[in-house]
DNA sequence: GATGAATGAGACTTCATTCAT
DNA sequence: AATGAATGAAGTCTCATTCAT
C-alpha cells in the first residue's frame, strides 16, 4: 500500500552531456570500479559513483535497475579487463617462454592499474562467496585463464621449450600461485613484494617446467635443479 | 547505577544472563564470525549480530566501542584461530612430511568449520586493503605461518625426507599456492574442488620437495619427475 | 550485494521523550489517522506522520516494520474506532427507536471527528480493493457492525416498536444506506448534506420499519406510508 | 524542430505511430484508467501509463501538462463512462419498472467492466475529498444520476406502476442505496455479493415504491408488504 | 552489566518533469 | 508529435550509536 505522494518537481537545473545509454553505462561502469578499488566496496555508494561521473543519482538509476546490477556488472567487468589485458599483452610474444614472462609481468600488480585491478579481485572473491551469479562467471573467467595458460605450456612442449608436464595440472598451479603471490603483493605482505612474486612465478617455470623464462628471449636450456 | 548484585525483584521482561566483560566480548566476536562467514561482513550488522548472540545491541555497544572494532576484532579472531588450529593439528605427526601432509588436508576448506574459514579470510583480505591496521597484522600473522612450513620443509631436509631446497622459497611458494587454491575451492570453482587442491598440493610437495606426502608416513623415495 | 557503507554517527542530538512500544505506537497510529483524514493517504508520508509526534522518522521505523504496517494499522484502527463509538453512544437508550435514532445521528458525519472518521473509510475502502488483509478486516467490522443493527431491529420487533422485518435484510439496507448516503455528505454533494442524509435515514426507518424515529422518545404506532 | 510530414531516412530505433492530440490523449486516458482500476491511484504513475500506451514518457507530459491533470482527467472520464453506460442500458426498456430492474443489474459490479468502474468510484471519492474540482464534477454527475432515478420513478408513478412516493427522496435514497451496497460488493463483503445487492435493490423497489421489479416484464400491481 | 527507545545521517529507489533531439 | 536521457526532490528504510533506566 504505498502512497508515493504527489509530486511537484520544480523547473530542474541546467541538464548535463547526454550519452548514448551503452556510453553512459560504461562510464558509469567504470566510475563504480575506480570506487570499489580505491574505497572499497562498501563505499562504493549511489553518490558516490554518480558525483564521480558528475551526474545525479537519478540518472544513475535510470541506467542501472539497481545498484547491485550495477555493482556485480562492474565487477564482472573489472575481471573480464585484467584477463583481456593480460592475455593481449602476451600475444605479440614468439616464444612460449616469452608469453609467459610476459603473462607474469604483466598480471601482477606493479603498477597503479594491476594493483586497482587485484583490489577489485579481492572484493570480487569476497563477494562471489554469497552470489552464486559471480561465482559462476569466476568460474567461466577462470576456464578462460586457466586455457591460456594451457596453451602457451602446451606450445612451449610442442617446441622443446618446455619438458613434458601435465599441462592441465600445470596451468592449475600456476593461476592458483598467481592469486596467491598477487593477494600479498596487493595487500603490501612484507614478506611478498612483486618483486619477490615475479622471481617466485619465474622460479616456478623454470622448476616446474624446465624453462628459463627470467632469461628472456634466448631458448631454455634444460632443467637445472 | 545499581548496585551489582543487587536487582530489582521482577522487572517484569526476564533480564539476560551476565558475563564478564572478557567472556561477553568472546561471544559476541564468535557470533561475528558466524555471521560474516554466513553472509559476508556487509550483512554481519550490529543488528543481526546482537541477535545471533541473544543480546540488545545496547550490551554490543557497552562492549565494544564501535562496529569497526568488533568487525577488525573478529578478523583477527578468526585468522588466528585458523592458523592455530593448522598449526595444532600437525604438531603430533612424527615426519616433515607426515606434518605437511597434515597441514595441507587441515586447512583446505573440506568442512564447514574450515569453509567458514576461507570465507572470512575472503573477506579480511578485501578489508586488509583499506585498513592499515588489518593489512600489519595480516604480514605478522603471514610470517608465523610461513615460518612454520619453514621449520616443517626444514625438518625434513634435515631428516632426509626433501631434497635440499631454498626454504624461504618453497614456504612462500606453498602458502601463495595455498590461498590461490583455497580461494577458488571456497568460491566453488568447478575446476579447482577441494580434492584437487588436495591433489595439486600433494603434487607440488612430491614434485619441488622431492618428497611423497600423499602415500602417507613411508619414507620419501627420491624425486620422481 | 548491498553495501550499506560504514557509518560514523556523530553524537546525536537531544534524546526526546520515552515511551513504552504500546504508547508510542499508539501516539504514531493517532498521528497517522489525523494525516490521512486531513490529507489523504498518499500525503501521510513517514516524515510527515513523524513530524506530528515530533518524533525522528528513525522512531518510527523502530516501532514498524514498514509504512504499510503502519498506514493499514491506522486504517484498521479508525474502522474499530467508528464503530465501537458509534455503538457505544447508543447502549444507553432505553428503546430500540430511540438507540437507531442516536445510531444515525452519531454516525453521521456532522462534526469534526466523525468527518475525520468517513474520510478514512473512504481511503479505506479504496485500498482494500487491493489489500486483502483490509477487505478481510472490512468484512469482520461490518459483520459486527449489521450485528448491531440486527439486534437493535430485532428488539424493536419484540417491544412492538417496529413492524415484524426481516431482520438481516433491514440491517443490510440500512448499513448500505448509511454508506452512500454518507459518502455524499462526507465529499460534499451538495444534495446531500447531512441534515438531509438524516431526514433519509429517519424515513427509512419510519417507512422501513413502521417506526417514528425522528420525533423523538414517544412510542411509534402504525406504519405510516 | 523538424519539418511536420519530414522524417530523417533511417534514424535506428522505430518510431510509434502518430495520432492526433485528442486521439492520443483518449488512449492515454484510458490506459491510465485500466490501471488505476487494476492497481489503484497510487500505483497509476507516468512510467506504467506510458508503458501500458507503449509510448514513452515524453509523450505522454507532451499530452498532459501535469500527471495531476492526467489523473483527474482519468477519473472524470470514468464517472461519465459509468452514467453514461447505465443510463443507455436503460433506454430501450418500455417500462419504467423494467428501466428500473434494468439499472440495477446493470449498475452493480457483476462483470469485469462493472468491477472496473466500481473501483474507480472508491478511488474517485477518496480524492474527491481533497480535491474541489472533483468533488463538484461529482455533484454534478449525480444530479443527472439522482434526475435519471427521478425521471423513471415520475414515469412509473404516471403509469401506475409505482406507488405516489416523493421523488426526490425516493431517487436520493436508492442512489445511496446503491453506493453502500456497490461498495460493499465492490471490496468483496461477504455478505454482499452481487446477488444479495441485487436482491435487496429489488425489494427496496418493490417495498419503497410498491412495484415489482424482480419478475420482470408483467406489470406490477398491489404492494404487497 | 544490560537494555531498548530514540536518533539522524545516509543508503537505495521512485517519481514527475524537462528538454535537446 | 514523439522520444528518452537527465534531473533532483522526496520517498522508505537501515544503520551505528547514545543514554536514561
Amino acid at each position: 500500500m504505498r502512497a508515493p505522494g504527489v509530486r511537484k518537481a520544480e523547473p530542474g537545473a541546467t541538464p548535463r552531456r547526454r550519452h548514448p545509454p551503452e556510453v553512459r553505462r560504461a562510464l558509469i561502469i567504470e566510475a563504480a570500479k575506480e570506487l570499489i578499488a580505491e574505497q572499497g566496496l562498501a563505499r562504493a555508494t549511489a553518490r558516490e559513483i554518480a558525483a564521480r561521473c558528475e551526474i545525479s543519482t537519478g540518472t544513475l538509476t535510470h541506467h542501472f535497475s539497481s545498484m547491485d546490477e550495477l555493482l556485480v556488472e562492474a565487477l564482472r567487468s573489472a575481471s573480464k579487463e585484467v584477463t583481456d589485458h593480460n592475455l593481449a599483452s602476451s600475444s605479440h610474444e614468439p616464444t612460449a617462454a616469452g608469453k609467459l614472462r610476459v603473462l607474469i609481468d604483466t598480471a601482477l600488480p606493479d603498477n597503479a592499474q594491476a594493483l586497482r585491478n587485484w583490489r577489485l579481485w579481492l572484493e570480487y572473491w569476497a563477494r562471489a562467496v554469497h552470489e552464486p551469479d559471480l561465482a559462476a562467471a569466476h568460474s567461466e573467467r577462470y576456464r578462460e585463464w586457466r586455457g591460456s595458460f594451457e596453451r602457451v605450456i602446451h606450445e612451449g612442449i610442442e617446441s622443446g621449450e618446455f619438458g613434458r608436464v601435465d599441462v592441465a595440472s600445470a596451468a592449475r598451479e600456476i593461476v592458483a600461485l598467481f592469486d596467491g603471490l598477487g593477494i600479498e603483493a596487493a595487500i603490501g605482505d612484507e614478506a611478498i613484494s612483486v618483486a619477490e612474486a615475479r622471481r617466485i612465478l619465474h622460479g616456478w617455470v623454470q622448476v616446474r617446467l624446465g624453462a628459463d623464462v627470467g632469461a628472456g628471449r634466448r631458448r631454455s636450456r634444460k632443467r637445472t635443479r
